[in-house]
DNA sequence: GGCGCTGTATAGTTAATCACTATCGTCATT
DNA sequence: AATGACGATAGTGATTAACTATACAGCGCC
């Protein structure tokens, strides 16, 4: 029994007519007759009683048409599915952004992505880089929004802009008049960091390796934000390093913090995209890349290619 | 896409492991394969993210294969549809009977039929005997009870009993002394009949072709029934014929009229079944033909045979 | 009663499809 | 770097599904 058969089934119980029903199923009629029959053998049922004035079809065929009826229309919702779903940019879509760009990304993203693709809902998480990489492997996220380095099997990654780091001082910071502060000079200072697990952290030890916990007077707030940070900075707590997009919101509306750049060489991460190589839905991921880059990231250098 | 490429789908759904399901199908991890690939090409989907690590199913894949069980659910059905139909002895059965047949022979049929046959519900009508042909063609009835001769293309009979004809006379005329009565002396009396269409009226008339109206004393109750016949002959109206299952009722029964047999030769009327050639279940009429041989017919004479 | 028409069934052939075995390629792990 | 697991691919054979041609059956017509 296959759904070609169930198709000529439904097609002689219209018809009434061996060689009409053939005709409008695009086969000929032999081929009508000798299907129907296997399927009754098949069936072991005989469902059409065939004389030379008509066709008649049994109470049980009557019966088994109307069955069949539902199977093809069920068997037509798959095609009309798989036609809706042939849409990269229609269906949720899983995407996760690390801690320390989700508040600045965010909200230029969303409605950007909206307008570009307004059947994709966002499903959004904000999460430390390994989590995201996990539920990216598990599929329970689509598309991450990382910073590299980022090596993953069965992840790719793309880039999508260099961001540069800032020095984050309260009003009235001798370095505030500074044009330009070199990362050495972080070690001088009390240094605000996030806590373990944020790559944001590390990235910033790495600019100034001096300023290792244990080593001089940084201060690690677990399971804080930047957010957090920048409140401390403001009372005076010490310093601390942004990411240019979270450094911006608060240049010149904040009277009580000052953002001061880096001495080249300027320290930077990059930030990409990450997904399963296996993953279909290309489409999507280009207009999430168009979507980033069309936002207003204060500072930010966006790098070309796919 | 076939039904069989659904049943992949699915088992590869359940599995998320190419081999296992191909196993679960009993079919090998290429033919999965393969079929799956095409279907997702047919579709123009990708189903499943392949990953040396697992299979995962997509939204949209995820999305069809609830839809592709449901199709298998529904044809699913169409097998119970055919097992349960399989059974001759199952479902309606559409039963015609002549006027002059089933006042006499349903009483004792039915109950036995049921008996029989409980799980097929008989739809019963009464009619003529053109009328029942007509429909038995058409397909409205599927079985009918008439009187021979009937030949009707497509048709076939089979004869189930004789049954011979009786004078009926009201109590106390003359013939109500002899023991047996000729044929031809029916044209001295008031003979009355059925109207026409009756194949009994006909059948009486051809015992006693002198009767024929116009001729004699004869007179027609169109649109009546043996039973007012009866009534009247009661009320000294006329004489008439009964097949014996009609006379038998009132033999004893009714102190105003009397039974006499026809002289030899007996005149006899034969009844049988009918059905299109092509009507499948024939072991349903094998059983009505046994429940009216087992009924208690007056007077019948059984034909064996089939 | 034979003849022709209509309509389905059958025969025979070809092409497509399905499922197999064998093998390759890829990726993750030891 | 080797190994092992797993899915993809290639190639082959058998089944199936389609076709054309034709047989066969029933009915109506003359």
């Amino acid at each position: 029994m296959t759904l070609t058969d169930l198709r000529y089934l439904v097609a002689l119980a219209r018809e009434r007519h061996f060689g009409h029903a053939a005709e409008r199923c695009n086969v000929s009629q032999p081929t009508l007759s000798v299907a129907i029959k296997k399927l009754e053998e098949e069936l072991a049922v005989t469902l059409f009683e065939r004389s030379a004035a008509d066709v008649k079809i049994t109470d049980i065929g009557a019966r088994i048409v109307a069955q069949a009826e539902k199977v093809l229309l069920e068997a037509g919702q798959i095609k009309e599915l798989a036609t809706a779903g042939r849409d990269p940019l229609s269906g949720p879509l899983k995407l996760g952004v690390i801690y320390t760009i989700g508040p600045y990304l965010l909200p230029h993203l969303i409605p950007r992505l909206h307008e570009a693709a307004p059947s994709m809902p966002l499903l959004i998480q904000e999460n430390y880089t390994a989590r995201l990489a996990e539920s990216l492997k598990r599929g329970d996220l689509d598309v991450i929004v990382i910073a590299l380095p980022f090596d993953e099997p069965g992840i790719v990654t793309q880039a999508v802009y260099d961001e540069p780091f800032r020095v984050l001082l309260p009003a009235g910071h001798p370095w505030e008049q500074d044009a330009a502060i070199p990362a050495q000079r972080l070690a001088e200072e009390q240094l605000l960091l996030l806590g373990a697990g944020n790559c944001f952290r590390d990235q910033v030890l790495e600019v100034c390796p001096m300023c290792r916990p244990g080593e001089g007077l940084q201060r690690t707030l677990e399971g804080s934000s930047l957010e957090t940070i920048r409140h401390m900075v403001a009372t005076g707590a010490g310093i601390t390093v942004l990411p240019s997009t979270a450094a911006a919101p608060m240049t010149g509306s904040n009277p009580l913090l000052s953002v001061r750049p880096f001495e080249a060489p300027e320290p930077f991460r990059r930030i990409a995209l990450a997904w399963r190589v296996t993953y279909p839905r290309s489409g999507a991921i280009d207009v999430i890349r168009a979507a980033i880059l069309a936002s207003p990231l204060a500072g930010v250098r966006p790098i070309n290619g796919r």
